[in-house]
DNA sequence: TGGAAATCGGACAAGAATGTCCTAATATTG
DNA sequence: CAATATTAGGACATTCTTGTCCGATTTCCA
């Protein structure tokens, strides 16, 4: 569904809102550990984030990245989502054709209107603040 | 959402279900012109669906894949996905965790059940005949 | 003010997906 | 039976995604 870039993005970016509600910054390193994703890897995908606007990040000694409620509220997923992979996801055709809408529909355009609007509703109302919360409680997971 | 090689599956199984709908047998070069896709790749990606019993394959002079009305009526999508892709798309964790279930989920978990439910639904209740009509109609399209 | 801790960013490496090419096998047809 | 048309399948090539490494830069703190 979306690419592994993009599960990084997302995992790391709850991590960080759940962290941020306590006026805390992570490191590269913890995010990293706390996601169970490579390093190296999570380096790259969250200066993307951060050059998105998404995350913010401060360089130097006790730096890292951080993300506080307020912003966190605002951040939905289908925001990190097009930051990443963009929106192909849920606006693209189900058969791969360049060009395939209402006026010119491929065979499965129709089938395929509900799953994605629905995919679309629910990334562009579902905050990063909410799924964090989850996280705090214990009751969701990031790591297997 | 899905691979190219699936969509490439998908487009030639609706085209070669349209033709068989006319006792017609579709050979290869016919295929990829039709869905515009690259021949010698078709060609693998054929051979994986008629070893999966998607669709009736016949070597030699005047042969080519071909897929029965009665036969079409029975191949549903899901059965397509799951030869080229596995299902992981309908069954994956949207954050990518190897174990994301009810009892250990991720933050994302029920938020995405329903689309994934959708998703399962549509693939496993749309079959191929289905689709062919429109395209025989000339109401749908395979190629932009 | 210098060293340590951190992100930034470019270059490179490995792997997976996509795509091509060639030969073998098989069936049809003249 | 020979020539031709066609799928089958292996080997290879290319491109994209995923992943690593290293030096530069910035900031904190002793």
């Amino acid at each position: 569904m979306f690419s592994k870039t993009c599960e990084y993005a997302i995992r790391a970016t709850v991590l960080i809102a759940m962290e941020g509600r306590h006026g805390r910054r992570m490191s590269l390193v913890e995010i990293a550990r706390s996601t169970g994703s490579p390093q190296a890897f999570t380096a790259k995908v969250l200066q993307q984030l951060a050059r998105s606007g998404i995350l913010d990040s401060t360089k130097g000694a006790r730096g890292g990245f951080d993300l506080p409620p307020a912003k966190a509220k605002k951040v939905k997923l289908n925001m990190v989502v097009k930051a990443i992979d963009g929106d192909h996801v849920y606006k693209g055709c189900g058969m791969g054709l360049p060009q395939c809408n209402a006026r010119k529909p491929c065979p499965l355009h129709d089938h395929f209107q509900q799953v994605r609007d629905d995919l679309r509703h629910m990334l562009e109302s579902t905050d990063v603040h909410t799924l964090s919360l989850g996280l705090e409680r214990g009751t969701t997971y990031l790591k297997r």
